[in-house]
DNA sequence: TTCGATACTCACGGATTTCGTAGGTGGCCC
DNA sequence: GGGCCACCTACGAAATCCGTGAGTATCGAA
């Protein structure tokens, strides 16, 4: 069950952290799946050289280990979530505390923890001004620990790729 | 061929823009989508009351239009891309002009126009701390009208979701 | 009101894909 | 060597995809 990050046909590259790594061809196979994620897995295999049930095998076990989703993604602004902004947060105590709490907020759509004048930074996707002044003004600046926070709406998506590797 | 974005059973909120608008039937397909991207049209349809080939040809046309892509999509660091960094641009002139310079970096995943004390942030996606540098010092800051920069490094990512609409 | 366009349902059949599973192979460790 | 494990190929059955055509309902414009 440790997933001990087995090593194929010898072409993989070396594995430091606690992450499971990815050889060569697991990686085809997800750049496969970033041009589109329908395609069947017969046609991945031909492009990748492996059978289709191989493939198949490989991207179960992404999936099951959680280093690839396949999901469809939209702009916001088309699927009516008419203000988006990122929010900048300075911290005091327990960072990572704030950050799971922002995490648990579905309005949250990313959250990372940063290096530089913000410690943590947040995407908010809502609805209208009011429903984003309300998570930003009522729900994020009451967190425990929260010291200050800097909202830079959005006004336009320029672009939005998911394209690593393919490069 | 035209695509006049056509209203269908009466059920769907008007639309302003040029951007076309998205009954509720297609947003619940999409959040079936956003739900596992390979889910077969006939489940889609159960679920969202319509035929096969009636989900069929709306996702067709969502994908044609460019509204939702189906995409794999991962953790960077997972990947092999070390290090990730927001970057907050401030432009005199033309803001456009640089945030299109940005877009046609292969780094530079994310590139939005905000309100606030930058005009533009950019999530950068690298492998190492000098791809990084590279990008941010030769590249950003050399492009045309970018006053300054500030950045952002990514230290842990916590979340990150595709799932607007479902909740 | 009538016409034209759009979108849906239902149906069907062939091609393709998915899925489970059985069997083979090579590396690794005792 | 022998066992073990991860990974692969192979194959058949079931399910899905996909193009297609006919008939119906709704809406907007002439």
């Amino acid at each position: 069950m440790a997933s001990r990050s087995a090593d194929p046909k010898g072409s993989s590259q070396r594995n430091g952290g606690g992450t499971p790594s990815l050889d060569a061809v697991s990686l085809a196979i997800i750049e496969q799946l970033q041009e589109d994620g329908r395609r069947p897995y017969a046609a991945i295999g031909k492009a990748v050289g492996l059978s289709e049930a191989a493939v198949r095998q490989r991207v179960q076990k992404l999936l099951d280990q959680g280093v690839m989703q396949i999901v469809a993604v939209t702009d916001p602004l088309t699927v009516g979530f008419r203000r988006q902004a990122m929010v900048g947060i300075n911290v005091e105590g327990d960072v990572e505390a704030v950050a799971d709490a922002l995490t648990d907020m579905s309005e949250c759509e990313y959250v990372v923890m940063t290096a530089g004048s913000f410690d943590l930074m947040v995407e908010i996707v809502c609805e209208d001004d009011d429903h984003l002044l309300e998570v930003i003004n009522q729900r994020i600046r009451a967190l425990p620990g929260v010291r200050s926070t800097e909202s830079f709406v959005y006004l336009k998506l320029k672009k939005q790729t998911y394209m690593w590797g393919t490069r």
